[in-house]
DNA sequence: ACCGGTTCGTTCGAATTTGAACAACGCGCT
DNA sequence: AGCGCGTTGTTCAAATTCGAACGAACCGGT
């Protein structure tokens, strides 16, 4: 056990500067999402990601690792998606055990229209902040650290 | 209204690349605090604002802000340290209504021995995989995000 | 066909978070 | 001194999150 190699001041700022982007960006988001779209941005990135599925459908443990939270959270919101409509359940066929989430036409017609609001927030809040050499940066190495952690 | 400006691919990555590390980024450092510390990422916050505060102290809404949470959820967590006794209530002087958070000694120890193993765990999940170009860069283009939102 | 070890999704209880409502107080202006 | 408005911290109910435990089902090797 070596001695601990505390942060100096660039990582710090680094590190401050992460915490803060995250807790504010993720807290504009959210916000935005529910004023004008009554969905939470778990709610909203589940939409999203059923969109871009071959089928608009996914496995249950497929679709909780692409959105990085637990299985049993996902049921919970699964459930509240089920209840607005949003989202339909259907057992898989190969797999007894298996469940699909599957957007409905009716939840992807809330996605479309939640989208344009959204995309303006992730601008405003992050995209349009950055310069592009930033933006690339930015892609290239928060590509990496959330890479390294799975 | 004008279109939608849709995000384009340079623009996805990082807006994806963002949340991705954010999430699994928070996840680690939840993981390990609790794991090795008993604490909570935010209970860890609470004690090193107040160590860094000027008689270990803040008031109640100071810290709230700087923490990025609401008053009530602040509240919550000062009970929760209060309990441990890693955190005291006094009473403002000038302003009745006012509430100082305060460290106890026990609590600065308790971050003393959380500490290190944090920091190893901000290096292993995102400082170490940084480059020190992008370390700067990232310093600089989060901390304007973060700045811009408050 | 049958174990042993995994994997699947849900359920459950506990912990946490939030915003709204609230009571009490400070502050500036008349 | 008194009024009006903003602030302070807490309480409350509701929503959300997580991990552990669970029953059920899959899978590979025998």
């Amino acid at each position: 056990m070596t001695r601990t190699r505390w942060l100096d001041e660039r990582e710090r700022a680094a590190w401050r500067g992460f915490l803060e982007a995250s807790h504010r960006v993720e807290r504009a988001l959210e916000q935005q999402l529910k004023e004008d779209a009554g969905l939470s941005h778990p709610q909203y990135e589940v939409l999203v990601r059923l969109a871009d599925a071959p089928g608009r459908e996914l496995r249950m443990t497929e679709l909780a690792r692409l959105l990085i939270t637990s299985k049993s959270g996902l049921t919970y919101q699964i459930g509240q998606l089920e209840k607005r409509g949003h989202v339909r359940r259907r057992s898989c066929p190969t797999d007894v055990r298996g469940v699909f989430a599957q957007l409905t036409d009716q939840g992807y017609e809330a996605l479309r229209q939640a989208a344009p609001g959204h995309v303006d927030a992730v601008r405003t809040a992050l995209i349009d902040v950055l310069e592009p050499d930033e933006l690339d940066v930015l892609a290239r190495a928060l590509g990496r650290v959330g890479h390294r952690l799975r």
